[in-house]
DNA sequence: CATGAATGAGACTTCATTCAT
DNA sequence: AATGAATGAAGTCTCATTCAT
């Protein structure tokens, strides 16, 4: 019995039943809005009970804190994105395809709903101070960055994509131009063409991820089957 | 000079002696320091005052208040990265040289003092009622990425840098691998080796913006055609 | 640079002017009132400001907070307490007459004006969960119970105080009476008549205190010597 | 049964069945591990109905709310101690004997699960509005100290203990140092040896109270005589 | 010009208590 | 009888900002 340890007095248990697990839900969702509208700092626990016309205290009688509140926001988004790419992914189609897809799935996450989500993870999850946030964020950042990790390796495996470089060097060719085009969406509140976008993209970032000469090797196989498909289509 | 914060509007004094300005430059410097570690709502006046070993009131002198302490040290900051690249660019050597002076140029600012000022812009342009400081920062935005869409541009002209992509995404290519490894090298505490980031990235980028041999371009707009075909075809 | 450590922002030193120095002590007084008038947890800060007739901020202008106010309240009443008894002390006279000055002064302080405060001390200084507060007292605890440990080891030595039990039960026996003595006057809201208690308590506590046959010793030099003085003071 | 808790005044109902009072007993004895560990400020309902498994409503079905929980703890506790010590006292034995038995008991129970109770109803009976508790305590406070006072009168009949100090003094004499032991234990966390410490005590606390021999009591009588001489003299 | 001093406004959080079921 | 759910009231503390000196 260290006298120096204070016993915490025991908080509240949150409730489980189905009633209650509609609350949180509620709350989750309406902390979201304030979170991606405000940010950490700017958003306040007042205005989250506010919109749901409930009483602040009950806000807490689901979440412990305004800081718990945030980090299941910012989970629960994660987890989404992280299932919707899990479950969508091609992974019997080739390297590009299952790229696009990633990049794409991505992207119309964050530009649909995410924006705000996105500049809250990207500036509360790193300024100093915040270490708590950022440390319950790295195994949801592991896991959001995995299929990305493997979608590469595998393209080493098959030579589809390049070897003489590391993987996160790839990886980063990748997600910085997302970022970038998000931080843009962001700064100009302008929701852009995100299938438009993803092309292009695709169209100039796939053949810096190729190994060197595989790109034309590639092209050529493909005018040859697309010659040999319309043959077919002409004269069968 | 930014044409949005030029004005020094102080609130009842305007001065304007050599030690005046001292002081405003002092504030700035700190007001910088402090913003970039703590970020807008968890700098504090207090901290900056301490750190000049003034008092708090005279921060207030000089400056209207928080907010517009905020917006100079953002505006300055981006007239000193404008300033050291416009300065600096070898627009007599090739298109790689200079892009790799950009690139460098850079991540050695960034790296150096701004990955705080850089979350800075970005949580502070963006969430609701700071639509003023947004406002201030789209000029800049575009000052900011002017010499890189310029220098792209001769690329493309010189026939050194692809002509079939639009030059807001070869932007997008350049900027957001840039910005992702910042990111990464302040979530890990590791502050990575500049020249060697450089070059990795370079050899991996410059590639993906080089105008390819003919066969290939045209290879490549074939693909993009059918793809687009059929995009149509399903999509309508 | 460990990620981890949050670095706190630096808080407001408090003013050290004449001025500030008054509203200090200001605090402190009315503290003291409040806090020994409702114990700690019942205490507000509100109502400390509010018998000021100031905002509640600037409470926390000069104190850190409520419990290094409390901790101010508590440490200057105990430097009272030991300036005074140690200033008083009449070291040149017998044991019995310095413990009686101990003894005196302590329930005169005490019940003056510190019951509230010794109520305070006794029950906030040792339920579990204010370790903070209890070991910022410790010290002044020792402190505070020094002169009388010394007192009782100067009466050993001299052969005034009886050597066949330890000190520390002879320090219970002298100051468990003192508080039990407090404890009564706190639950009956009586303030009792101090000097006659001291008398009392002296006549039966110093018998139990002194060398065992040296108590008929003593008293037997004392008529003695009162008889002489009696003749010298008729004859002379 | 203590007279001024007894009416279980429930609010909306009035449990009288056997799991109802059993009820009641668990609700009791938790609260009291709870109020004796954490003081009345720090317990809380919420504690105390986790401990027993219980919803906190249930605890405002058995009880009108926390104080008169509280009182009722603190009232069962009395009545408890009371209880013990009359029902053990051997009257038939020597004086020093049914005292020792007193103080064992009393230590015995406080070093079990008292310290914090008897903390409990020094900051209870005092603070200003708190009153009522402090009226309900008197008479518990009373009927707690009678069996001493009863012991020592006897003691006086007997010729056991001396006569010429107020019976008021000497339950002090020993009410006072076994409080002060009860402190320290808690205070130092060190579960002192009982039957050890009752000894030492007594050694040097019995002959403080005994009778004197008659030419030591005469002289002391002579020397408290010169001694309030002098006082009115000074003085009055 | 600089600042000591003060503060209004508001944030997060806790907890005893109520009431419909 | 028991409780899930909700909340009013209150408390501690922070901070940008003002103003007289």
């Amino acid at each position: 019995m260290n006298p120096a340890v204070e016993i915490p007095s025991p908080r509240r248990r949150a409730p489980a039943s189905a009633k209650s697990e509609q609350r949180v839900r509620d709350i989750l969702r309406v902390g979201r809005e304030v979170f991606s509208e405000r940010g950490y700092e700017r958003a306040t626990t007042t205005e989250i009970a506010q919109r749901l016309d409930i009483s602040e205290a009950t806000v807490f009688t689901y979440f412990r804190g305004k800081r718990e509140l945030c980090t299941r926001v910012i989970g629960d988004w994660y987890d989404e994105i992280i299932a919707t790419i899990e479950a969508g992914l091609p992974r019997e189609r080739d390297i590009r395809t299952q790229l696009q897809f990633f990049v794409q799935t991505h992207l119309r996450l964050f530009l649909t709903q995410g924006t705000g989500l996105c500049a809250l993870v990207l500036s509360e999850g790193r300024s100093k101070g915040q270490e708590e946030l950022g440390d319950a964020l790295a195994p949801l950042q592991r896991r959001y960055t995995a299929p990305l990790m493997d979608l590469l390796a595998r393209g080493q495996a098959s030579g589809e994509i390049r070897r003489d470089v590391p993987l996160r060097l790839l990886r980063t060719m990748v997600l910085g131009p997302m970022e970038h085009l998000l931080w843009e969406a962001v700064l100009q509140q302008r929701p852009a063409d995100v299938d438009e976008t993803v092309r292009g993209l695709l169209a100039v970032l796939y053949p810096a991820l190729q190994a060197p000469h595989a790109e034309l090797a590639a092209l050529r196989r493909f005018r040859v089957d697309v010659e040999a498909a319309m043959h077919r289509a002409d004269g069968g």
